[in-house]
Formats: structure tokens, sequence, C-alpha cells
DNA sequence: CAAGTTAGTGGACAACTGTTCACTCGGTTA
DNA sequence: TAACCGAGTGAACAGTTGTCCACTAACTTG
């Protein structure tokens, strides 16, 4: 069977450890534990390499911690680009949340982390999620701004809209990932609520007026 | 000064220290530690009793963590009812919002717990937490069918709206309590985006028309 | 008041934790 | 090729953890 260390090069070795650590942490997540019950070492042992090789990558768990949410958002954002591009202007809302299930579908572990973690007790990460959250929900007002009902509404109306949106997405991701896996009926279920919602929360635009701007 | 052992029938005793841990892990949650992190020694400690009197009143730290998912939830529904009775038909949403930050503000610990245990990685109370907010859910949607406008709801299209405004609740109580303790600009600033975004919502009821029932 | 019950004690246990240190040994570089 | 560097090793540390056990002493009950 050969040997069993591909990695040749130097690099090539101290990337794959690295992201052997990274997973760890992701495996041992989807499996049920939370984040700040995970202990270095077991992190380490998972990732099969001795407790001291992990300070080789990071200085301590929160430092990972912070590594995963830069990837898990890189996720995130290439499911926003993907709802960006390609949306037939009727059933916005309904491909959207098909992109969504997908995504959770596709990158499981990424949603867990930043839907556990972000309400965990570890202030570091919690913040770094939150800060993230924010911005992504500044860049989905943004994208909203687009749309011609959208148009003269104000910043702080269309920020609250996309906090609107975003909190039903962040509720929506919560219940998928709770669901057992590969669970299709139960995903449809989700889903189709989540739909609802989205629907009636658009519903109410045209109707909106400002109490800052009212003319 | 006295003598400090005010507890003197034997139920009192008990009684006492078992609040006592749970005040204990309520005090720790609030100063920032996560559940799954936290000991059954440095809850004993912290209530001031060696880590064998721990078993005396709970068998491990989940059946101590369901107790306060039950008291935590009394203070929750307390809150319902408050909003229940003595609602001006006007500004429904303005006192709602008034009642959940002043809910918060004099029960943190207890919301606290709710929002970040209901996303932690403890399986048996994540669950505990979901099921008893999915009641929650329900009990706001009948209340819910009592107003004129959603008489002729379905019980489906109500769970939903419900769900949508419970959603709105977590994320605001999640935005209050991350929020430095009384700083009431911030506070104040959360609860104006809450209230914009259940006006949003609410506005969009009149117009709803649900697919399943479509007379 | 004597016997019984029970909340809380204190010591011991093996297991696990984060961090340290001196080390190996293969890829990199001068 | 020789010196170097750095990813990963292995043993050791002091501290903490959950749980077991025999114990005390104060309240309760016959």
């Amino acid at each position: 069977m050969g040997p069993v260390r591909p990695a040749r090069t130097q690099a090539e070795r101290r990337r794959h450890t690295r992201q052997a650590l990274l997973d760890a942490v992701l495996l041992q997540l989807e499996a049920g534990e939370s984040f700040d019950a995970l202990s270095l070492r077991s992190v380490a042992r998972a990732a099969g390499v001795v407790p001291t090789a992990f300070y080789r990558h990071f200085e301590s768990m929160d430092a990972l911690g912070l590594a995963l949410v830069e990837e898990s958002f890189r996720t995130l954002r290439a499911m926003l680009r993907d709802a960006r591009e390609g949306l037939p202007p009727e059933q916005v809302i309904h491909r959207s949340v098909e992109i969504l299930m997908e995504h959770v579908r596709q990158h499981r572990a990424h949603f867990i982390f930043v839907v556990r973690v972000g309400y965990t007790g570890n202030v570091v990460l919690r913040h770094a999620i939150r800060g993230e959250i924010r911005l992504f929900t500044s860049e989905l007002a943004t994208d909203l701004a687009r749309f011609p009902v959208l148009r003269e509404w104000t910043t702080d109306d269309l920020q609250m809209l996309a906090g609107l949106l975003v909190n039903t997405m962040i509720a929506t991701v919560g219940a998928t990932v709770d669901a057992p896996v590969a669970a299709p009926a139960a995903e449809a279920e989700i889903a189709r609520v989540a739909e609802k919602q989205l629907r009636l929360t658009m519903l109410a635009v045209p109707h909106w007026r400002s109490e800052r701007s009212p003319r």
C-alpha cells in the first residue's frame, strides 16, 4: 500500500496539517460537540498530530477559531455571489431559499460553526462572527438597493430590512442543521416555511413609509 | 454580625443550596462563560459547596441545565402574560418591544441562558430549549388569532407569522445581551430597529393570501 | 429523648488538560 | 555537500476534572 506520507515539500506538509486541524474541529462540531468544550489536545489527536505540533500553526484555540471564521464566511460570500447573479426577477425568493439550502447541504460544517459559535460564550469568536454577519447584512442591503421598489429607501431602512431577512436566514439554517442529516422531508418543510416568511416580509415593502423621510 | 446560617429547617436549607447552584451557573454565564465549558466543580465552588454536594441536587450538569430551562421559560411566559393584557390596540408593537426590553433588563441571565444555550453543542439542552421555543411560538400564534385581521388565517400561516416574530425577538434579545450592560443608547437603538422590523412585518398582514386557502 | 434520615464534608482516584523543553530528521538553501 | 531551518516528536510538569467512598452533624420523626 505504499508510503502514506503524500506531502512532499515542506510547504505542502504545513498546509496539510493546518487544514487537518481546522477540519478536525469542524468534524467534532458536526458530531455535536461544543466549540468551547473542545480541547487543544483532542483536536490535535483527531488531526493525527501531537499536541505540541498544534502550536506551529495556531497560538491557541481562539486563533484557530478565527481562522475558521474566515473560512466559513468565504463560503457564505460565495453563496451571496451565487444568489446575486442568475436570479430570475420573479421567484427571487424561491431561488434564494433553494440556493441557501443547497449551500447548507454542501458546507454543513461551516454553517454549523457560524450558527453555533455565533452564540457561544467565547467572546472573541462571538464578536468576530457577529461582526462578519453585520458586514454580510450590509452587503445584502446594497444588493437590495438595486431592486426598483427599494430604490428610494433610506440606508437605515434598507439595513433594517436586510437584518430582518438575515434573521430569517439564520433561523432557517439553525433549524436545518438541527434536523437529521439528509432528511429531505424535514428540509423541505423548513424551506417551505422560510419561503413563506420571506414572501410575507417582501409583501410589506411597497407599503412601507419611513418615519424619517415621510414624503 | 450574628450567625450566617439562616436556613433553619432542612427543606429550607435544601432549597437554598439548590438555588445557589442554579444561580452560580447563571452568574458564570452572565460573566461570559459558555455552559459547556462550565465544570461541575467550578459551579459547586461558586455556590460555596463541596463537589459531592452537587449530586444531592442534580445528577449531572445536564440535569441542572434542564432545571434552568424550566426556570427561564417561567420568566418568558410571565413576559407573554404581561404582553397579553393591557396592550392598547394601537401601539401594540411599541409596547411589546418595551415589555421585551424591560424583561431582558430584569432577567438578563435567563435570556442569556436561553439565547446562548439554545444554539450550543449540548444536544439535550439545545433540544429542550428549541422545544420550549416551539411551544412559546404556538402560544403566540394563538394570541395572534384574536386579532381581527388575523381571524381568518390558517393555523399554518399563523404559526409561520409567529415564527417570524419570535425570530425577530430572539435576534433582538441576542443583540441586547451582547451589548454592554446598562448602555441606554445601545439598547434604544436595538429597540428602535426591532420595532421597525415588527412594524414592517405586520404591515404585510392585510395583503397576505395563503396559497393553501386562496379564497 | 432515642433512632433515623439526609445535606454537606473531605480525602482519594485515575484521567485529562495546556504548556514547557530538548530532541529528531527531512527538505531547503548557501 | 554542508550548514541550516522548521514541522513534528515524546516525555514531563502542575493543575483541574468527574466520581467514589466513608464520614459527620443537624434536623426530623417515632
